[in-house]
DNA sequence: CACGTTTGTTCACCCATTGACCTTATCGGT
DNA sequence: ACCGATAAGGTCAATGGGTGAACAAACGTG
């Protein structure tokens, strides 16, 4: 009854392993292929150019570019200027205007809701502060389904939404629309998609949850990409999302790695001393039990309430808060030294809170890792501060919708041509 | 000039992502699938079968099929034998008299060849002991050069060799067929193909490089597959290649995933506890300084040349033998869980030292896993003993080469129809 | 203004899959 | 022994979709 989490298709192998290849998959490939193009372009792109790029031969690039258009999925501005011989070609650039992905979150301390449009844009947002530990899920999704209402009727008409991803802070029970645990919201086995499915402002919506790591990884990717990024190193990174808890997501070329069941990248709970402090999660020496926000703020010697700018601002005259700091940055580096030493990428992106303490986070990852990733000697690895704004779990849940559409655009024509 | 390691595709996504299809994408691309589910197959396969798994009208399926047979890489075996009506089907099987891949292995301890065949069959083997620490590689590779003629040259003559492909203890950089660093080995910066270029057994052979326990646990990937182990959750495991040093690799669909330059899965250098015994790589607490080889032997007041078989044999009436294991089972069973709350697998496989040490491990990793791994309620985590047999990491080179050719045998065809 | 250059478009051609139809081979029932 | 039913393998014209050559359009240069 309830159930529509599923429907959207990972971004990887086109044709996947197992279906052959039909001949109709030729253009369903290739027209995936010229909208990712499109879509991740660094620069301004021309049909010659994307025939040139994917190796593709003028005609029929160009032939895949007009469906595309007249799909609404990529725009054709004006023609480009250049200061050389030749024709100048038309420009070519996602479409604003036709689909768009709903992105919610749900955090610990507040939701949010975005729409992001395929040129990246945000069409409308809103946010709402409140405390959900040990919240009531119905509540919760009540809350948010008013929030989204809020943003979907205000948006442009021609705007059309191909789904909707929420982000929750949970292990998620992969494709089933449920949250299997979800410990600081103290929720588990909380069939979410069906309580929103029940909302009004997202009746007729596909439905699916998403990790607010993951998410958040995915917003860093396509933000790192704009900012010039495209190379298939610069899109491979550790991402760790500093909260109260501490998630993570292993990303490669722009994909979060999800692992078998979607639980990849607890970064969190990697163990810095068997012995040490016990973790709420059952175990010993966990890394949240050495740099998680709350155990940051006690080691300062600061109550929980204490914001991360009062926490930025006491540190310059506190030297309890520099030696907080200090500690949690040696562990959070033993961490990152044990995750690269398994996953080998050479980019490690702070983001949640600890994109804001970076400074004073950054030189002790840095040390650690120096000493303790063997592949450092060769490919150096390089610590930086998240890109991607504010809610970046709610941009990351609207790419995620917009992704299923890039993936396969000739279902998204397909389904929208003659309805 | 003596540049041949590169060549040999991944079999991962068969249509690059960064390539468009052309048409001929769409044979090259079934071709493989059709080799890929004969070479795979748990059971008998026919031209209809094949069809109706890969979703091929039977002419397609039957038309591939051909073309592979003539290729020598499918046999036509006789009819199956049904017990219902309708035509039987003529039995496929990898082809054993065609194509082969020869597979190399450097240890610590021993070198080893062998000839690996489409079906799986060993069409060739050859082992030679002796100790490597600290050893010259030129010496080693004219070691291994004669090792390989022998079996080389005792092939029968329809045996067409792929390539050859070595698996070395060591970070290899990734494309150039030199060796980063082989620590046990003392080698660094060592440009190994092009040693390997020069013995006389070798000429006009591509040669690779792998890591050892990427490539024992592609052997084991096969192995589990041949024991009925075809389903994706089979095919995805932590590897863990027990020896002096411990290697690991994270398989994921059957395939190593090899990271951002190749060098993902060093197990070995989990941090167990910052403040522990110094290790060789610089850093404090690895595993390996809790649980390698040598670290056992010394635990148990034996020599470094005891023999597992002797150690196995004292276990029964020491007990500080007993207590030395325990001590590295529980500091294994950190590192997994640790590894596992990163890359999200639900099966650990134990190989090298540590398989025949099974009994004596699992339980102590099983009990830390339980406790620490944040998923392991909902997917238990299994501890199994590798399947694959002795020289596992030749059989898995071997296995490399020929998914080259698996991976794309219409290049294959094509090198080989008009020489 | 003629020429070279590059882009976008058109169209006849070619390649690989498709699906209908036929043949072959076995089983079950009469 | 014969006749359907069932299923596998093969044949061939049709179709879908990329290819490449040719051409027109739009811009710089001399």
């Amino acid at each position: 009854m309830n159930k529509r989490g599923g429907g959207s298709s990972r971004p990887g192998p086109l044709l996947s392993p197992v279906g052959a290849a039909r001949q109709q998959s030729l253009r369903t490939h290739n027209l995936a292929l010229v909208l990712r193009a499109v879509v991740e372009a660094p620069g301004p792109l021309t049909r010659a150019r994307i025939a040139g790029a994917l190796g593709l031969t003028r005609s029929t690039a160009s032939d895949l570019v007009d469906r595309l258009i007249a799909a609404r999925l990529v725009d054709e501005l004006e023609p480009e200027l250049v200061g050389r011989a030749g024709r100048p070609g038309m420009l070519l650039a996602p479409h604003r205007g036709g689909v768009a992905g709903l992105g919610l979150e749900i955090q610990v301390d507040h939701l949010a809701v975005r729409v992001t449009a395929l040129d990246g844009s945000s069409l409308g947002e809103a946010r709402e502060a409140g405390d959900h530990r040990a919240s009531d899920p119905a509540v919760v999704a009540r809350s948010l389904g008013r929030l989204a209402a809020q943003v979907v009727t205000q948006l442009p008409a021609q705007i059309e939404l191909a789904g909707a991803c929420v982000s929750v802070p949970a292990l998620l029970r992969s494709g089933s629309g449920i949250v299997a645990l979800a410990p600081n919201l103290a929720w588990s086995g909380v069939d979410l998609v069906a309580l929103l499915c029940e909302q009004p402002g997202l009746r007729a919506l596909p439905i699916e949850l998403g990790n607010d790591a993951d998410l958040s990884a995915r917003a860093e990717a396509r933000a790192r990409a704009v900012a010039g990024g495209t190379a298939r190193e610069e899109q491979s990174f550790l991402y760790i999302a500093g909260e109260v808890g501490i998630g993570g997501a292993i990303v490669v070329d722009g994909e979060p790695a999800r692992g078998q069941h979607g639980w990849s990248g607890e970064i969190g709970h990697t163990v810095i001393d068997r012995s040490g402090p016990r973790c709420a999660c059952g175990a010993t020496g966990c890394l949240e039990q050495y740099a998680g926000l709350d155990v940051i703020r006690r080691r300062s010697g600061l109550s929980l309430e204490t914001t991360v700018d009062q926490l930025l601002d006491r540190e310059r005259r506190s030297i309890r808060v520099r030696r907080s700091l200090e500690w949690a940055s040696a562990a959070i580096g033993v961490a990152v030294a044990t995750t690269l030493n398994l996953v080998d990428v050479e980019r490690v992106v702070l983001g949640g809170v600890y994109a804001r303490l970076f400074d004073h986070l950054a030189p002790g990852i840095e040390r650690e890792v120096r000493s303790r990733v063997l592949a450092a000697r060769w490919a150096p690895v390089e610590v930086v501060a998240a890109l991607a704004g504010p809610d970046s779990a709610a941009t990351g849940a609207g790419w995620r919708v917009l992704d299923g559409v890039v993936a396969d655009p000739a279902r998204w024509i397909a389904g929208h041509s003659h309805p």
